[in-house]
RNA sequence: GGCGAAGUAGCUCAGCUGGUUAGAGCGGUGGAAUCAUAAUCCAUAGGUCGGGGGUUCAAGUCCCUCCUUCGCUACCA
């Protein structure tokens, strides 16, 4: 039976539509999911929505709606993002789902049977937008001598009943477990950033509340509701299965990585961790904080104006070649820059011009010297040999490392430096020319790039998963070597030797051309 | 204020535990080729590795200091 992977993103707060952060979220953790499966892993992947708390209410309201009927609406605008871009999810998890109220319950229970809840008081400062409160000393001054949070938001003298968490109780745990898995919290600057918050002492928390009713209720208090990131981050667990813990939750739990965004990145490795302690139940193996896209180098916000939608790029540019630009652009961990100029620069350079150029001239020479027919091998020259070294290793080995290790960009450098190499190959070998004075020679040069261009093709699909799937199926390769472990073995004879033969090959990466209106300002 | 990250070719960045002439991609320039999506290949760009000081036979790579940007965090009148 194949190893479990399981991987989650962070379940978005749906009181807007998608931005380019979720998207680049999800497309990331899919590239992560893909490989694995190619693997040969029986992966889960979960995202979903976040759909509890305050500020969804007060956004319903203001639209006049319903707010159950809204968070529908407002989540399905994430699943069709999702859906769109060709994430691969196996559950796609709400907190407003009945199955999840449960689930968020028992994890209380579990909770609150170690000891660890406890009902108090809690007076001071309350940010409705933040949904936290805050101490009078890390309040500012805003226009008029209103108190903000130091997030700029309104706040609020508020006094209610609260339940805790012991949360203190678990910092000499928390610091162990950072020890003992220096991979936990990745990459390592946020890792720093946590310890230190931990090592400075940890006070109790609030986890419920009673100025609204629109959450999971508290089991045996009904007043209150639990803090929205109690039952948001219970969706990794709802999502395959829990309360149910045999079956897929069995299988699956604990998680093998959370993706999530660097603002998060507290919420999964210090509470997250002691919420599951406290349950007495087996903690994430790791928590990766990406980092932000910038637009031109500048923050998204509306009042600039650089709030780009990302299904509008998608539309723009296409999936894969959206994709693709993310994940090679951008060092996965480190903030992101992008542009419309940048991604056709990009997709077009790598894409167009050297892979798919690559195939299409490879299978373009097949199609017309050779009837269509894939060509026979007769002997390895060195150059063949140092060929298919060079991309068995790339394909085989550094690709895989890197993914591994969450480096989607240095994995497609690597698969970049091999696809120089066929073309460097190609024109070295000129089998154009060896038409004439030597056919069989070509068809081992073609042969050749057949092979590594279906090798290649593979690697890359976790990223370009539709182009990757349509060049291969063009290539008539065999399902049952499409993964990491079979695309290195000699299944290339036996499909020469069939009768399978080559349609007209027909591009499957076009130019992109920038839009006169993207064109300008720097 | 504390802690941390970053500052390397025009642009975007690699450079692990210090060691031959500091690398890649894109862009620019000069060639080659014409099978292919006017795509490809080859050659090339002489950058005080933020400034200054120090350790060492040897520093982009360690130490000190200063400047700039960013992140986390604390706090005060």
């Amino acid at each position: 039976m194949s190893q479990p992977f399981y991987i989650t993103t962070a379940i978005a707060y749906p009181n807007g539509k998608p931005h380019i952060g979720h998207a680049y979220e999800a497309i990331a953790t899919d590239a992560i999911a893909r490989f694995q499966r190619l693997q040969g892993r029986d992966v889960r992947f979960v995202t979903g929505t976040d759909e509890h708390g305050l500020k969804m209410v007060q956004t319903a309201r203001a639209a006049g709606r319903d707010t159950l009927e809204f968070a529908d609406e407002m989540s399905s605008y994430f699943r069709d993002m999702c859906d769109k871009l060709n994430i691969s999810y196996t559950a796609f998890m709400r907190t407003s789902d009945e199955r999840h109220h449960k689930a968020s319950q028992a994890l209380w229970n579990a909770m609150q049977e170690r000891g660890d809840l406890y009902l108090d008081r809690y007076e001071g400062w309350y940010s409705v937008r933040d949904e936290a409160f805050y101490d009078e000393s890390e309040l500012v001054e805003g226009e008029g001598d209103v108190k903000l949070s130091p997030q700029g938001t309104p706040v609020e003298w508020t006094v209610e009943e609260t339940w805790f968490f012991r949360l203190s109780r678990y910092q000499d745990a928390l610091l162990a477990l950072y020890a003992q898995n220096p991979e936990f919290i990745q990459p390592e600057s946020r890792r720093n950033e946590v310890l230190r918050f931990v090592e400075g002492g940890l006070r109790d928390l609030s986890v419920s509340r009673t100025s609204f009713d629109w959450g999971v209720k508290v089991p045996g208090s009904p007043d209150h509701v639990m803090y929205v990131w109690v039952d948001a981050l219970t969706t990794y667990m709802s999502g395959i299965g829990y309360p149910d813990t045999d079956g897929e939750f069995a299988r699956f739990w604990p998680a093998d990585v959370h993706i999530i965004g660097k603002d998060i990145v507290r919420f999964h490795a210090v509470y997250w961790p002691a919420f599951l302690m406290s349950a007495g139940l087996p903690l994430p193996k790791r928590v990766f904080g990406h980092g932000f896209l910038l637009s031109r180098g500048e923050k998204m916000s509306k009042s600039l104006g650089n709030v780009v939608d990302p299904m509008e790029l998608a539309d723009l540019f296409g999936v894969d070649a959206l994709r693709y630009f993310f994940l090679r652009e951008v060092s996965f961990g480190q903030d992101g820059s992008y542009s419309a100029e940048a991604i056709v620069t990009r997709v077009n350079a790598d894409l167009a011009n050297s892979f798919g150029n690559l195939a299409q001239r490879t299978l373009s020479l097949i199609f017309k010297n050779c009837d269509g027919y894939l060509p026979a091998i007769r002997g390895h020259a060195a150059e063949d040999s140092a060929l298919f070294d060079l991309v068995g290793s790339v394909v085989a080995t550094e690709i895989p490392a890197h993914f591994e290790n969450l480096a989607m960009s240095q994995a497609l450098e690597s698969w970049m430096k091999a696809v120089f190499a066929c073309n460097a190959y190609i024109d070295a070998q000129a089998p154009w020319a060896l038409k004439k004075s030597d056919p069989e020679r070509m068809e081992t040069v073609l042969a050749t790039l057949f092979i590594c261009i279906a090798q290649l093709a593979l690697a890359a699909q976790p990223i370009i998963p539709e182009a990757a799937t349509k060049l291969l199926d063009q290539m008539g390769v065999p399902e049952a070597v499409r993964n990491f472990a079979q695309i290195g073995s000699h299944w290339y004879s036996p499909l020469a030797e069939s009768d399978y033969r080559l349609e007209q090959p027909k591009g499957l990466f076009p130019r992109l051309e920038l839009a006169p209106e993207d064109g300008g300002n720097p």
